[in-house]
Parts: C-alpha cells; structure tokens; sequence
DNA sequence: GTCTATAGGTCGATAGAC
DNA sequence: GTCTATCGACCTATAGAC
C-alpha cells in the first residue's frame, strides 16, 4: 500500500510540475489576465477538472508559478553565496555588488528565455491572494532578506549609493528582473541575448548619464 | 440650427472629456484588464449606451486615454523646447540631458498623482488595436522623434553613453515614467513625492551603484 | 435593459486498476 | 464488482457590446 500510494504521489508530483511549467510559460508569455485555465489544462496535457482537484483557483496557479521561480531565484543565490565563501577562503573575497549584478543578470536571462512569469503590478485581488500565500510569502522574504544583506554590504563599502533607502534598491532589482525594456530589446531582434543583458543591467547599476567630469 | 448643433458638440465635447479622465484614473489605478466599462460609464456619470455612442469599443477608451496623456507629455515637451530657444538665444543653452531629465521628472510626477495611465505590457489584441490606431500611432511618433532628438544631442556631447543604442535610452525612458518602483515606493508611505522623483531619476541616468574609483 | 460570449469553476458518466 | 481517477459536458456570473 505505501509503495502504491508513493508512486502515486510520484505520479501527481510531475503532473503538478507539468502544470506549472505550463502556466510558467502563460505567464512568461501573455500574462496573468490573458491566461486562461482552459489553456493551463491543454499545455498541460490534461482536462481542466483534473487541474481543479490539484489546485483549487487560477490565484493560485499563479503562486505556484511564483513560488517556482522564486525558489530557482533562491537556488541561484545560495550557489552565489556557496561560490563566493569559498572563494573567501582561498583569499580573494567576492563583492557584494558582483553578487547583486550576478543575480540580476540571472533574471534578465531567465526573462530573455520566456521563463520569467510576470504579474499584473496592479490587480488588487491577485496581490491580496498572493500575500496570504504562505508559500509564496516565505519565499519572497527569503529573497528579499539574502538580497538585503548583500546589499547593505554594498552601501556600507561604497560600492552601492548608500543615500539611497535599501528598499528602493531592492525594489529597483525586483522590477528590472522584469523590465519591460528586456522584451522589447528582445522584440526588436536587432541583438543578442548577451548585448541585451549587458546593457540593461548597465543601465541598471550605472545609469544611462555618460562619465562626467568630477562635479 | 448651426448654434443649436455647436452646443451639441461642445456638450458631446465635455462628456468626452469626463470619460476620458475617467478612463485616465481608473487605467491609472486599476489597469486596464480591471477596469470594466460600467464603473467608467459610473464615474463619467453616464448610462453604458451613451458611452458607447461615443466609444466604440473599452480599447478605443484605452487609446483615448494614451492620446490624453501623449499630448500633455508632447505639451510639456514643447514647452520645454521653447524655453530652452529662449535661453539659448540669451546665451545660456539646456543640456539635451536636462531636458531629458525634466521630462522624466514630469512622468514620474505624474504617475505619483495617479494621472499616468498604463497598459499591460503584455496583450497582444490591445497592442494591436493601439497600433493600428492613427491618433496614438501620431503622437507616439512625435513624442519619440522629439526624445530622440534630445538623446542623440546627449549622446553626442557625452551627456549621455554613446555605446547605447539609441533605441536602448527611449525605451528605458518610456519605461521609467511608468516604472513599478515609483508606486511601491508610495505605496510604502514613508517618503515624499520629492524624495521619490530625485531618488528614482538618480537611479535611471546614474545607476545604483556609488561613486568607484576609476577601474 | 438586453443579448451574448467567454472563462472560472463544478458534476456525473466512464474506464481502468485491483 | 467496487473504487477512484479522469474528462467531457455543463453551469453561471461577469462584462463587453448594442
């Protein structure tokens, strides 16, 4: 019996994953409000009312997808973190600065794959759902929280502006991981992938002014 | 008869205008896919078939609100120009990079008293009814040829970084003035609509990082 | 005020495993 | 033969359109 039920849950784990691969991409590509459920069930593979006994309401398809991408946001970061303590240990220190770049340029790539979903900023129902997510919530202030230390450690060495609240830094990593100016580069098909990246977390970190003289 | 017409007009006239301001706010708080034609026929203060006497479909509202708020940037724009002619020719020329600036200071400031209507990025039906849409098509043209002008000057003169595609600053541009950190940086409450105008324009031409020493 | 289409959400028939 | 998972068909509310 528990052999049974295990390869049952097996069964529901990757057919849960399909699921929110499927709306991964939904969102990634048309966007919350664009997406219906019907076709999260299609991509899938499945009928909609399968879908509807392993999650319960499009909100939260929506945090599923969110959760993925967060958690491979936190993957990301704890390699980061991984690589640069060893390289402290062997005595050539990683900058906190290099770190939020690193991760920035992680998001760009990822949006530039369509594999960034991207949520309406202002829908006031899908927010309020997505804050009583537990899922979602931890994993948000997980990031958040790396992200914060990294950049406290950049204001305090200079490397970052340190006139700036950290919550405006973070907000500003938060929504260049999904720029709109990343897709529209990407539309236009004049570059490449890696011009892209380069350029907007250029933008990002040392603004569009060019090297002016010390004022 | 031809008074009695003219009256008509101008009443049809100001009924157009409350239903684009109307449209303008709620696009502004609610985005589009959340704005629904009654609560914009409610707050316009006429019956849905009036509106629709009026307006043919919600994406034509949509382009009527995008035309209201290119022209009043294509205003600011142009009072800008003529300033700068005047200060030009008593000898004391703007910097296309100020004017760029002030351009961006004005969207902000829009956006931060919920005038600045926004679209989602992502809706292909919407973006196509938008470009084929003579009205806005015009005015996205000339606001852009305007900037570009600006930014090829800044460009030139070093104002500006000149290994950025043009196209890479006009993006960003249109991007920042609807840029989701100016609203969660309200939302938070903890700031000033100054504090936020400085504070995100610094991170749009200057980046985030701090001053390093030349590398 | 009415019509209609769409899309989120449910239910009962069916088929396949034991 | 029973049990459960699955899916087509269905329901209904909302919102665009007239």
């Amino acid at each position: 019996m528990k052999a049974r039920s295990s390869i049952k849950e097996q069964i529901q784990r990757v057919r849960e994953q399909a699921i929110v691969a499927a709306v991964n991409r939904l969102l990634a590509t048309k966007g919350y409000d664009a997406m219906t459920v019907d076709e999260v069930a299609a991509e899938a593979g499945l009928a909609k009312a399968s879908l509807y006994k392993l999650f319960t309401s499009k909100e939260e398809l929506a945090g599923a997808a969110m959760v993925g991408v967060l958690d491979r946001a936190l993957a990301f970061v704890d390699g980061l973190r991984a690589q640069a303590q060893e390289a402290a240990d062997s005595g050539s220190p990683v900058a906190a600065l290099d770190q939020l770049k690193a991760v920035t340029r992680w998001a760009m790539q990822t949006q530039l794959e369509g594999e960034m979903p991207s949520l309406p900023a202002q829908n006031s129902h899908l927010s309020a759902s997505l804050q009583s997510n537990d899922a979602y919530m931890d994993r948000l202030i997980s990031l958040s929280n790396r992200l914060s230390i990294w950049i406290a450690e950049a204001q305090t060495s200079g490397q970052l502006q340190a006139r700036f609240p950290a919550e405006l830094v973070l907000y500003t990593l938060f929504a260049r991981a999904c720029d709109p100016v990343v897709a529209l580069l990407k539309e236009s098909g004049q570059y490449t992938h890696g011009q892209i990246i380069d350029w907007v977390c250029s933008t990002t970190f040392d603004g569009l002014a060019g090297t002016r003289p010390v004022a």
